[in-house]
DNA sequence: GTGTTTGTTATCAA
DNA sequence: CTTGATAACAAACA
């Protein structure tokens, strides 16, 4: 489940192994993950160069070279991005040993192959996610219509954020899960936030403190910062550019410990469920 | 066979 | 128009 800090780990990884490398080829293995023109998307990509990776929330954005148009791809659920550049790739971030395994796989969706004889492969379970191609135009209406305030950010303001707390009866939880309100946050990174602050994610928003605001507007970019410098959270389908797990498991304090005890004040993390997904709390620690 | 997992959108109600 | 709540989607696993 790729939040904010394991899509800015792939892009920043990304970054460092695919600018500049000319595509000599693209395979679609499921044309459901492309939302394109399957022949014009292969003909759009191969030739040209990807110039940069951008991140607006937990999508991704490349420019090229060549073509004007924006390659978008949002991993959703269990999509991944792997790049290799020999047949076998070494995996396994833990202290758990390596494990190798081939690609492509069954899950494999895409293949982009450059011209050096590296390739990347999209991956996709699930298949919820995608790749697709758009317009400057069309980027930018889906980046301003869709995404709210971007953490880490200069336009994460303690007056933007306080805003979005104004005149709304919803949950904590289902604020700050809301995409269009502030982007990149998920399941596991909200209920992380919520502890932090002390605030029980079931909260209505109305029934806040300006205090507690306040505490979630300095936790929320303090645990992504943490999570993107462990390189995220694998717990379960989440491993970077290179197949290995993210370091930030052992670092979260109630997402996927319920029935254990709280790291905080030893009482036992809860697990309820809030608008139809899994939350996790602290009944001592949040209030 | 059943319940569980979640990012996002669709749909409906108020 | 806005907001909120909920279902739906997809596929594997315990």
């Amino acid at each position: 489940m790729p939040e904010l800090p394991e899509v800015e780990t792939i892009r920043r990884d990304l970054e460092e192994k695919i600018i500049g490398k000319k595509i000599a080829s693209v395979l679609i293995l499921a044309k459901k993950s492309v939302h394109y023109s399957i022949d014009k998307f292969i003909k759009v990509l191969t030739g040209d160069k990807i110039t940069k990776i951008n991140r607006r929330g937990k999508l991704l954005y490349c420019s090229f070279t060549k073509s004007n148009l924006f390659l978008l791809i949002h991993l959703k659920m269990t999509g991944q991005l792997i790049y290799r550049q020999n047949k076998k790739i070494t995996a396994g971030g833990h202290s758990l040993g390596a494990i190798d395994f081939e690609l492509p796989n069954k899950f494999t969706r895409v293949i982009i192959k450059f011209n050096d004889g590296s390739e990347l492969f999209f991956n996709d379970l699930r298949r919820f996610g995608y790749l697709k191609l758009v317009s400057t135009e069309e980027k930018d209406k889906i980046l301003q219509k869709s995404f709210g305030i971007e953490p880490l950010t200069s336009d994460f303001t303690w007056i933007d954020f306080r805003k979005i707390f104004n005149k709304r009866m919803t949950t904590v939880k289902a604020l700050l899960l809301n995409q269009k309100l502030i982007s990149g946050l998920g399941n596991i990174y909200v209920d992380e936030a919520c502890f932090c602050a002390g605030v029980r994610p079931n909260r209505r928003v109305n029934k806040l403190t300006v205090t507690e605001i306040k505490k979630l507007f300095i936790c929320i970019p303090k645990i992504l910062q943490l999570a993107i410098k462990n390189r995220g959270t694998t717990f379960k389908d989440f491993m970077d550019s290179d197949g290995k797990q993210g370091n930030h498991i052992d670092f979260l304090k109630v997402y996927g410990r319920d029935g254990e005890k709280c790291k905080r004040c030893k009482g036992m993390i809860q697990k309820i469920r809030l608008g139809g997904r899994g939350t996790h709390f602290c009944p001592k620690c949040q209030k």
